[in-house]
Order: C-alpha cells, then sequence, then structure tokens
DNA sequence: AGTCGTCTGTCGGACGCAGT
DNA sequence: ACTGCGTCCGACAGACGACT
C-alpha cells in the first residue's frame, strides 16, 4: 500500500472526500488544509515540544498502569501516538499533517543521531577541537554530517530524547522498553555513522540511557528560550483517525531487552578499552619522544665536554711547550755567556 | 497476523551559482 | 536568459522489531 494508499489518505483529508464522519473531530480532521513546502523554525520547534509532550504523556500513562490503575489507558484502544502530535502541533499555529510530522521527525533524528554520534566520538578520542559546531560547512559535509543543524533544535531534541528515555523507563523500569532500539541504533550507526561509533553503551538512537544523551557538547551559541505555548497534556483520544499508508511501529521491547542490554554494556567496554589504548598509546609516544630529547640532550653535553677536553689538552701542550722554549733558550743564553768569559 | 514506531536508502523538486 | 551542476530537504518505500 504505502505511497499510494499515503496519497490518497492525504487527499481524503484534503478535500473532505470519504465516509461519513463518526466524530465531530474527525470531521474537523478533514476540513483541514495542511501546509506544504520547507518547515520554518518556528514549526519544528512546535513539533519538537509536541513530541516532547507526548513522551511526557506516554510515561505518565505507562506509570499509572504499572500501578495498577484500571485507568483510562488500560481499556482503551491503542492511541494514535502521531494524530495526536498533529493535534498538538495544530493548536500551535502548525499546520502539518500526521505524515508530515513523522517525516520531519525521522529526518530531524537522523541528524540529530548523526551530530551526536560525532560529538561522542570526540569526546571519546579526546579530539575537543573538532566540534560540530565549530565545523565548516564543507567540513561537515566531509565528514557526512549535516550542514546545517541548528543549535536550538539540537538543544530541543536532546531534551525530547531525555523524555523518551524516562518514558521508556516508566514503561518497564527501564528494563522492557526499548529494547529494539540499541538494535536499531547498530544497524543505523554501522551504516553512515559506523566509523565514528566508539560510543558508549547505547549511543544509539533514541539512548535508553541519559547519561549519553547529553554528552558534554561542545558550546555553541546558548539556545534560545523555545516559548512553547505549554499544551495541556491532556490525553486526548484519537481513537480513530485516518491510519497512514505507511506502516507504523510501536515502541517497547521486552524479551530481547537483557540481550540487548548486555550488547550495550559490551560496546560501552570495547569503547572504552578503545579510548584508554589510545590514551596509552599517547602516553608512551610522549615518553618516548622525552627519552629521545634527553639522549639527544646527554650527546650535545658528552660533544661539549669532549671538545672541551681536547682544548684544555691543547692548552696544556701549548703552554708546556712554551715552558721548555724558554727555559731552553735561559739555557743557550747562560751557555753564550759563560763562553764570552 | 495486523499494526505501529523507528531507521535507512533513495528520489525529486526547489534553489543557488557559475558559465555561456 | 538559458543551461548545467551541486546542494538541501521533504517525502516515499521498505525493513525491522515490538506490541496487541
Amino acid at each position: 500500500m504505502l505511497k499510494k494508499d499515503r496519497i490518497e489518505m492525504e487527499k481524503n483529508v484534503l478535500v473532505g472526500v470519504g465516509e461519513e464522519e463518526e466524530e465531530e473531530e474527525e470531521h474537523e480532521d478533514r476540513c483541514r488544509e495542511y501546509r506544504k513546502g520547507n518547515w520554518s523554525l518556528t514549526e519544528t520547534m512546535v513539533l519538537i515540544e509536541a513530541k516532547k509532550m507526548d513522551y511526557e504523556r506516554r510515561a505518565q500513562r505507562l506509570k499509572e498502569l504499572s500501578r495498577g490503575s484500571s485507568g483510562i489507558g488500560s481499556s482503551r484502544p491503542q492511541e494514535m501516538r502521531w494524530k495526536w502530535v498533529e493535534d498538538c502541533c495544530w493548536r500551535h499555529g502548525c499546520c502539518r499533517s500526521q505524515n508530515q510530522c513523522n517525516d520531519r521527525w525521522d529526518n530531524l533524528m537522523r541528524d540529530y543521531k548523526k551530530v551526536r554520534a560525532y560529538e561522542l566520538s570526540l569526546s571519546a578520542g579526546g579530539n575537543p577541537g573538532l566540534s560540530y559546531w565549530k565545523l565548516e560547512r564543507h567540513e561537515r559535509k566531509e565528514k557526512n554530517l549535516p550542514s546545517n543543524l541548528l543549535p536550538e533544535i539540537h538543544e530541543a531534541l536532546t531534551e525530547v530524547v531525555q523524555r523518551r528515555a524516562m518514558a521508556e523507563k516508566a514503561r518497564g523500569g527501564g528494563a522492557c522498553a526499548a529494547a529494539a532500539r540499541p538494535v536499531q541504533e547498530e544497524r543505523q550507526l554501522g551504516g553512515a555513522s559506523a566509523s565514528m561509533q566508539h560510543s558508549s553503551p547505547g549511543a544509539g538512537s533514541q539512548a535508553p540511557e541519559p547519561p549519553l544523551i547529553a554528552p558534554p557538547l561542545p558550546p555553541y551559541p546558548p539556545p534560545h528560550s523555545r516559548p512553547m505555548a505549554t499544551v495541556d497534556s491532556e490525553d486526548s483520544q484519537h481513537s480513530v483517525s485516518p491510519e497512514r499508508k505507511r506502516k507504523r511501529g510501536g515502541g517497547g521491547g521486552s524479551s530481547s531487552r537483557s540481550n540487548t542490554m548486555e550488547l550495550s554494556s559490551a560496546i560501552s567496554k570495547c569503547a572504552s578499552i578503545i579510548a584508554e589504548a589510545l590514551q596509552a598509546g599517547e602516553q608512551k609516544e610522549e615518553t618516548r619522544h622525552k627519552d629521545l630529547v634527553s639522549i639527544e640532550e646527554r650527546k650535545a653535553k658528552l660533544e661539549e665536554s669532549k671538545s672541551e677536553t681536547s682544548s684544555q689538552s691543547m692548552d696544556g701542550l701549548a703552554s708546556a711547550i712554551n715552558k721548555l722554549a724558554s727555559s731552553i733558550l735561559g739555557l743557550a743564553t747562560d751557555r753564550m755567556q759563560k763562553l764570552q768569559k
């Protein structure tokens, strides 16, 4: 189904073709006219904020569920998260469809992860001078990094990724949810940015582990405050809404969770081993250099003392010859005087 | 089995720029 | 003005794993 279906779906949403609406909300959706063209910074920030709230909302519900509360969540059909995000964006003036939001989010995360992986590799390799934010455009491109990821966006995405980590923790005590994540991350990193991967555990995508999420990022202009109007994180259900043509997938993991955790820790260990090896290598190199310098110094001193010694001996020899000459001269003059007498 | 979220490779339109 | 080229970015398609 994919492309055709998706286009068809969008068309229905735009034009309002289709079955009779079951809900008023649905009707409202069909009347929406989605904006096209490039995403402005404001729209992007609205989307990021919406996603952040989405994760908060999920974490909250999962907490409720884990407490065994019979709350809304347990019985209601699976929510349409992207529909919720679309509505949230819509309320804040970002008139985009759920598909557009999803695609934009995908692209944002793609860029964000590249930058994060790069920054992580820098911090692991002790290479502070080459931060992504200090790179020239062409340098970024050479390194297969996004050419113009804005600091504000990066900052906001970092926050959202942290929300997600929290949501996933809430889901399974941090153990069950994003099981697939590390694997997917592996896949991703193995691809475009594999070469930069020293990262530690979970350097992967939505990183279940917050510490990695916010590695000491190189300084970039302080993120402008994002005056996102706080949307009430109401739990609005869009139980019914035009599905996407594309497959969508849920988020958590369970059975392979422990395996992926092991994998994460193994990767982490490898990363630290590599970092230690690099550091040790550098130290050895430095020690060797110092040794070479001291040897050179000793050699120079030896040369100096050698020449000094030889010059001293020459001086001694000359003075001895002088003494000898003067004594011969004295002896000769004595003889001459005796003969004259 | 069906659905969904994420990741990844790819395509195509819009745009800027240099050369003619 | 036109053309060719390169780049950017939204969008599409499919794979994958997890959930229901």
